[in-house]
RNA sequence: GGGCCGGUAGUCUAGCGGAAGGACGCCCGCCUCGCGCGCGGGAGAUCCCGGGUUCGAAUCCCGGCCGGUCCA
């Protein structure tokens, strides 16, 4: 029994549903069930308990926000959408999960205590329902209030929370006292538990009061030291409420629903049949009925035909899905989500090419940028920053729908191609396998084209099991340990003192060898040698020791340790050894990372904000870096970037390694410093670029730096290339090896002048006038070659026998014995005309003649080779009279 | 990172071991008062590059380059 203050001051009674079996409080006597689906049906539709006037989503937020603030709560900024401080999820789905794991598990104070904020959320668990239920939604925003209470300082706990919750509804809403029931539940997520009420209002759940203590460890709770308050009220489900409308999508997108609905000429559907459909499709349960079921069902109880429901509600269902993905697509990209084939990308396309189809299904004909535009607008006003990307967001839609309009367009031949090769009939699993994997023609769209070809297709329920079988082989043996050293073997040891933080120009240092494990693996207790991380490859030395002089070939880290991988006589435990690393190599890497850091700004800021890291690989003489981008930039844009970089290194912009609280970091620099991924530790080590009140760039980054930009010399993009759907790959040099790179593309350049006889500044203009000299010579060879084939042909003494014409020539040219014989035998289709060119012979016949024969005859006489119907030729060294002879006899 | 598909005239494409074909576009002529349509003719291709196999390679094999696509 979950109670608390409020119920009992306030008389509530404890109630057990005698559907659900769940347990429930309220204030009314004669309360039975516990008020949520399927229990109960809505009671709001066409009815709102709500009694001040609501007239916006913002409006609705605006008094969330400031309710709590009045008691007490700090206002928090919303974050964004993509989670980039977790490597666990792509996307936010709940407003805690902005403080997983570094706040709940106590390892970063919150931003604030107690706190306030309304996150947009996205979650597709439910994809297939949005539309259809009336109240699912990929994108809404979770209101919620949190407190984090520590042993050592407490701030509230369920009865103040219960009370605010219940305030907020009925003081602040003017939902009366009667109305509201809190269910008992328990919450589990994200490793974390907890009793729970859920806040219900007529059939509908408006909040989610989370009491989280428990830490789920093997399936058992845990209580955690960290109590914390994680609450979630759906702001769209109440402004839903508030409104009163058939259902969640007509409330929140009334507006552009409208308009979407004018611009596309579908009607406005009756209200009654809909808010009907509403209530009872919350009523059901889809997932167990199948949607399809699900239809006829409701239907039947509204007593219209299934086929007339369908009619109505298919353009309606379309609409919604569009509102909704539109949005949540939106966010997306807004938060830097390229769509593609990876990641968060991919979830990113699947909703957009669900928006497609549901479109197509219902036989609308409509451009989704124009639908995209038209949404944006009204977007506006709530997502500023939304709309600010507008113009990334419409061509990236544009790109999208475009290339989803290519796959099904080609999806017929491929399924036809994949048809003829399966032997006609049908197609089985492995080829709709194939089908997918290699083309992106997803099953449903394949059984349609086959069905088209009068083929039958089954789609086997296991497909993308079978699928992720198909490529699960290459996915093992990837998670290779760096070092085949255990943990257990280093554990007891201190953490490695880090020098090249301390002093990333520090080239060596005497340390104390602490343990050598297999002869091979050296811990010190401090290092100048920097272990491979953050795509910063190891360093590479030597160890100086008693008993000699040992290579480093790695250096990985170990839990809190450095292990030097080494190559001859390893040091004895406890001696002092003096360590040198590679200075060449390191400064040249060092060289490069600060180089990553300035050219990935410099992209940013040419080709704009959605330029994410998408990897890094630090190395000499070439490094690369990949961004999320959705079309290779052209040459104008990489030269931009190129100059861009440059000035930056001429500028010589001061670098310097902060060490600060992750809320800190954030809070000054935004999430923008996760490029390089997650940082796992409460301090965080932030790199600035430039002067502190006006920063060129600044990231997270674990790496060696220079202490200014101009010691990286010169930055040169070498290569840019696309390597997936929505990323691509600058591939670049820096300091010395740029500047040997230059000299090698200056000593080809000279190498090309030199051949064309023309000066370096002047050889593609130099090229250009010979490759027009070269055409030039061509077509006037081709003339006269073929007035020279002309003449031959007339000349040729044709002897005539009488199965055919026989006629002889000797070439040094095939291309114009072709000619000839094109000349000769079109006029005379009955001429064989033998070629002789050196040791190739050719016979070539008119259309009447049938060289095969005869070729198969002059085999015998040692002519190697054959042809076609017209056509023979191959090698003969023999005498030409002997060849003419036999043909003669032959035709004879 | 890996798999698969593709690269043939300005564009789209057929051919997939025997003399590189078609469509659109372009040029010329006929028809028409003129335009368009129609008809006839013509120009236009290092068959992506480099090796190999073969008497013979656009075609088969190997290696590159480029593009697409799917999976990580």
């Amino acid at each position: 029994m979950l109670s608390t203050k409020l119920f009992e001051a306030g008389r509530f009674y404890r109630k057990q549903c005698p559907l659900c079996k769940s347990y429930f409080w309220t204030k009314r006597a004669d309360q039975v069930y516990c008020g949520d689906q399927p229990c109960v049906p809505y009671g709001f539709i066409g009815n709102s308990p709500i009694r001040v006037a609501v007239d916006s989503v913002k409006d609705l937020r605006e008094r969330f926000l400031s309710f709590f603030e009045r008691r007490g709560h700090a206002r928090i900024k919303r974050y964004p959408v993509v989670a980039r401080w977790r490597e666990d999820v792509f996307l936010v789905g709940a407003s805690i999960y902005d403080f997983q794991p570094w706040v709940t598990s106590g390892a970063v104070p919150p931003p604030a205590n107690p706190l306030t904020i309304s996150q947009p959320s996205i979650r597709l668990t439910d994809v297939d329902k949005v539309g259809r239920s009336g109240r699912h939604l990929t994108g809404f925003e979770m209101m919620a209030h949190h407190a984090f209470n520590y042993p050592d300082k407490y701030v509230y706990w369920i009865s103040e929370t219960t009370e605010y919750a219940y305030e907020f509804f009925t003081k602040e809403l003017g939902i009366p006292e009667d109305e509201i029931t809190f269910k008992e539940s328990i919450w589990e997520g994200g490793g974390n538990a907890g009793e729970s009420f859920e806040v219900l209002v007529r059939g509908l759940e408006v909040a989610t009061l989370v009491f989280m203590h428990y830490e789920v460890k093997d399936g058992k709770y845990v209580e955690l030291p960290l109590k914390i308050v994680d609450t979630g009220y759906g702001l769209e489900r109440i402004y839903w409420m508030a409104k009163g409308s058939p259902t969640v999508y007509d409330a929140v997108f009334g507006p552009f629903l409208s308009a979407a609905r004018q611009k596309l000429g579908v009607p406005e559907p009756p209200a009654d049949i809909l808010g009907k459909a509403s209530v009872f499709f919350g009523q059901m349960d889809p997932e167990v009925l199948g949607l399809e079921r699900a239809y006829d069902e409701v239907a039947k109880k509204i007593g219209v035909s299934p086929q007339e429901f369908r009619e109505i509600m298919r353009p309606q269902e379309a609409l919604y899905v569009l509102a909704d993905h539109s949005r949540t697509v939106s966010w997306m990209i807004a938060d830097g989500v390229i769509p593609s084939n990876t990641g968060a990308g991919y979830l990113a396309r699947l909703l957009i090419r669900r928006a497609l189809r549901g479109l197509w299904l219902a036989g609308i004909e409509a451009s989704l940028v124009e639908l995209f535009d038209l949404h944006l607008k009204y977007l506006r006003d709530d997502y500023p920053e939304v709309w600010e990307d507008r113009d990334v967001i419409l061509e990236l839609i544009d790109l999208e729908e475009r290339k989803y309009k290519d796959v099904l367009k080609s999806a017929p031949s491929l399924v036809k191609k994949a048809l003829e090769r399966a032997g006609g009939k049908a197609l089985k699993a492995e080829d709709l396998i194939e089908l997918y994997d290699s083309f992106g023609v997803p099953p449903e769209v394949a059984r349609e084209a086959a069905k088209k070809l009068g083929a039958e297709v089954e789609v086997p329920d296991d497909f993308y099991s079978r699928l992720a079988a198909r490529h699960q082989a290459r996915r093992q043996g990837e998670e290779a340990p760096k070092v085949p050293v255990e943990l257990s073997k280093v554990a007891d040891l201190p953490r490695t003192r880090e020098l090249f933080y301390e002093d990333p120009y520090r080239k060596s240092a005497r340390s104390k060898v602490l343990r050598v494990i297999d002869g091979k693996y050296v811990i010190l207790d401090a290092t100048v040698f920097y272990p491979e991380g953050g795509g910063q490859p190891a360093d590479r030395g030597v160890l100086r020791h008693s008993g000699g002089e040992a290579r480093v070939v790695d250096v990985q880290r170990l839990g809190g340790v450095i292990v030097h991988v080494i190559e001859g006589p390893p040091p004895k435990e406890g001696e002092e050894v003096y360590g040198e690393i590679d200075w060449d190599r390191r400064i040249s890497l060092m060289r490069m990372h600060t180089g990553t850091h300035v050219l990935i700004q410099s992209i940013r800021r040419v080709l704009g904000k959605h330029i994410w890291q998408a990897g890094a690989q630090k190395d000499i003489p070439f490094s690369r870096l990949d961004v999320t981008h959705y079309k290779l930039p052209t040459e104008k844009e990489i030269a931009e970037i190129e100059r861009l970089a440059n000035k930056a290194v001429m500028s010589n912009l001061p670098v310097k390694a902060l060490v600060m609280p992750r809320n800190e970091a954030e809070a000054k620099f935004g999430f923008i410093i996760y490029q390089g991924g997650v940082v796992p530790a409460r301090e965080i080590r932030v790199l600035r670029i430039g002067p502190e009140d006006d920063p060129y760039d600044v990231q997270a980054c674990g790496g060696t730096h220079l202490s200014s930009t101009g010691e990286i010399g010169l930055i040169k993009i070498v290569r840019v290339e696309r390597i997936a759907d929505g990323v691509v790959r600058f591939v670049f040099t820096t300091g010395e090896y740029a500047v040997d790179y230059i000299q090698r593309m200056e000593a080809d350049l000279s190498a090309v002048a030199k051949a064309l006889g023309a000066s370096k500044e002047d050889v593609s203009a130099q090229l250009a006038k010979h490759m027009e000299k070269v055409a030039e010579l061509e077509r006037r060879y081709k003339r006269l070659a073929s007035s020279y084939a002309g003449l031959l042909a007339e000349s040729l003494r044709v002897e005539p026998l009488p199965k055919a014409d026989l006629a002889y020539l000797e070439l040094d040219d095939e291309d114009l014995a072709k000619a000839v014989a094109a000349a000769a035998t079109g006029k005379n289709p009955r001429l064989l005309l033998v070629v002789r060119l050196g040791k190739r012979l050719e016979l070539y016949s008119g259309r009447q003649i049938d060289v095969g024969p005869i070729a198969a005859e002059l085999r015998r006489l040692g002519f190697k080779g054959g042809g076609s119907k017209t056509y023979a030729g191959g090698l003969y060294e023999g005498d030409a009279e002997e060849i003419l002879k036999a043909i003669r006899d032959l035709l004879g």
